[in-house]
DNA sequence: ATATGTTACTAATACGAATTACCAATACGA
DNA sequence: TCGTATTGGTAATTCGTATTAGTAACATAT
């Protein structure tokens, strides 16, 4: 009952261990005359050999898997990326696995303790909390690393990065407001500190329009559905005039719909809402949610696409660094 | 600039590297005094010794890894599920691979053969294509199985189950319907022959409640919004009445959703829509969508826990099988 | 007849850790 | 002083594959 291995193939072919890795690898360094490739190949349909990944990869030094590090799978952001990243790396043969940080210190260094333990060949990850600094021990131990991340890195770092500006995207989302008319313009931001470049976007939109124009940003607790309806109340409380909100991401922008709606303000005729993500559900909404989208499955692809390369020895240089596109998709509540 | 091992912590301590084994596992059959642990835990500290977890795994036969095979993560329905399983995985200490097959029938079964390459220990699966029979190879091969199925298996399988009974969940949508006063109830069904058991509750609900009720079933042509949309129009060019619309999936609903909206109707004065599955976007929808839940990250857990169960050695019984709750979830849609 | 290739392999080792069987040194009891 | 535990280890093997170095058997050229 025991899995055959090579040794049971040779046997049954009667030929050497060796000689079967060679013809299964096609990897021999003289000739194997096709009879007793035949042979060989016979015995493994017979016994039924499944290669041992774990031996060869011990061997080789290649694991042929990849890893990916997202906060978490179930907010919609990711699964089309993780999808993206899914499609290259299985196109070329590798596996892939998935690690859930919650945007959690504690469990991202966890993650990386067990991308040191050699099970992988290559990382694609979203950190929180872990900085460029901190994953420096991954290449330390010649793990290729491509990290979805915005600041520019030190010029001899040895990781790629994939990102998009946010601060254009926010301002492009803001100036296509403007365009739309609107000169108060509210931001729901998140928490303190966090994705400052999207806030920095709106301030640059609204600068460059007219010095004149005032910045309304409320902060959220947390970047959720709920904390967008309860920043969104605040303002509707506030005694601040507005005609649209910007919400950092679209599922705060979902929250503040609801809010408007109960305060019976229709959206787009009294409030226009722009949200940014651009998550499956924006479009299904009513009104559909005009949003910046940051072609998430791309964005996967070309991380590992990046990856990969690397992995091929085609790129040695130091890390590269990609811009993606986004794009202002403008649908009904704007 | 090489990965230090084992024999290297154990040079650096004055031991063997059998002892460094024995200590870092905690698993020596002899007593190590507190001072050797010490230096040897100082050596590893020192190098920076981390364990190869391709080596260990060759040699104990456990790779704690699960796979999870689904059809596609970016399918609105899986993330949660996904998540369920990753929070037991990690919960004791096993990574999980993730396999996507979009229900391809080819890329089930190239699945399948990584499957056996001993990477893993145990896998969830959710297939299309390939029965118990084509899945019997991975028992085989000493992998444990949980597969998301809702036919009985044979008496003797040897996997776990773990599903939700559809007809019943079906049959009690309807029956909200029903109660809501409803009494032409049009079903939009999915492609011709799956997801059957909703269909058939469907008619069960019906026919339980009157065998004066005309089944009314459409069939589009997939599950996505854009066939619910189509298969909408047609029903609504279509000479019958109804006021109420069941639609197989969250998706199809919402595709219903806009063409009925075209069509002039309000939903949920002119015509009530019940969808199935629960996916996130439901609740964000205007109005919220009535669904049924499947409870998707706790069957994630629950599968989980079954394999981890089985892994673990306290279960060794034929194949366990476990019916999951569902909930019809009641919101604006009805 | 000898040197030189060529063909078709095999033996041996490494990858890094776990595990089993064995052993030296000291202590202890009688 | 001998026999026997006990303490504190080590040597050697194994997991399954890849890979390198070597070689036997035969052919061909000179």
């Amino acid at each position: 009952m025991k899995k055959p291995k090579q040794a049971d193939v040779a046997r049954l072919a009667g030929v050497s261990q060796a000689t079967v890795s060679q013809v299964l690898n096609n990897t021999s360094s003289f000739s194997v005359p096709i009879e007793t490739r035949q042979r060989i190949q016979d015995a493994v349909k017979h016994i039924g050999y499944v290669p041992n990944d774990l031996a060869r990869s011990l061997r080789t030094r290649r694991t042929q898997t990849l890893a990916s590090v997202i906060p978490d799978i179930s907010n919609p952001f990711y699964p089309a990326l993780e999808r993206g990243i899914q499609n290259v790396a299985d196109a070329h043969g590798f596996d892939l696995i998935v690690y859930n940080t919650d945007g959690a210190l504690e469990k991202e260094k966890r993650c990386l303790q067990s991308l040191l333990r050699g099970r992988v060949d290559g990382v694609i990850g979203v950190f929180f909390h872990l900085g460029p600094q901190d994953l420096r021990v991954l290449s330390e131990h010649n793990l290729a690393v491509v990290i979805l991340y915005e600041a520019e890195l030190e010029p001899n770092s040895s990781f790629d990065r994939v990102f998009v500006d946010n601060v254009k995207a926010a301002r492009a989302a803001v100036e296509h407001l403007l365009e739309r008319g609107h000169r108060r313009i509210c931001m729901l931001s998140g928490p303190h500190g966090t994705l400052t470049n999207r806030v920095e976007g709106y301030l640059q939109a609204l600068r460059a329009h007219s010095p004149a124009l005032e910045p309304h940003i409320v902060e959220a607790q947390d970047f959720t559905e709920a904390c967008g309806y309860t920043a969104m109340q605040r303002v509707l409380a506030g005694a601040e005039r507005f005609s649209a909100v910007f919400a950092a991401n679209d599922l705060m922008a979902m929250g503040a719909l609801s809010a408007l709606r109960e305060a019976g303000l229709k959206v787009p005729q009294d409030v226009a809402l722009m949200g940014f993500d651009d998550i499956p559900a924006s479009r299904l909404l009513t009104p559909a949610l005009s949003t910046v989208t940051q072609f998430q499955e791309g964005m996967g692809r070309q991380a590992a696409q990046l990856l990969l390369e690397r992995l091929g020895g085609s790129v040695t240089a130091a890390g590269r660094a990609v811009e993606m596109p986004f794009e202002v998709v403008v649908r009904d509540s704007t």
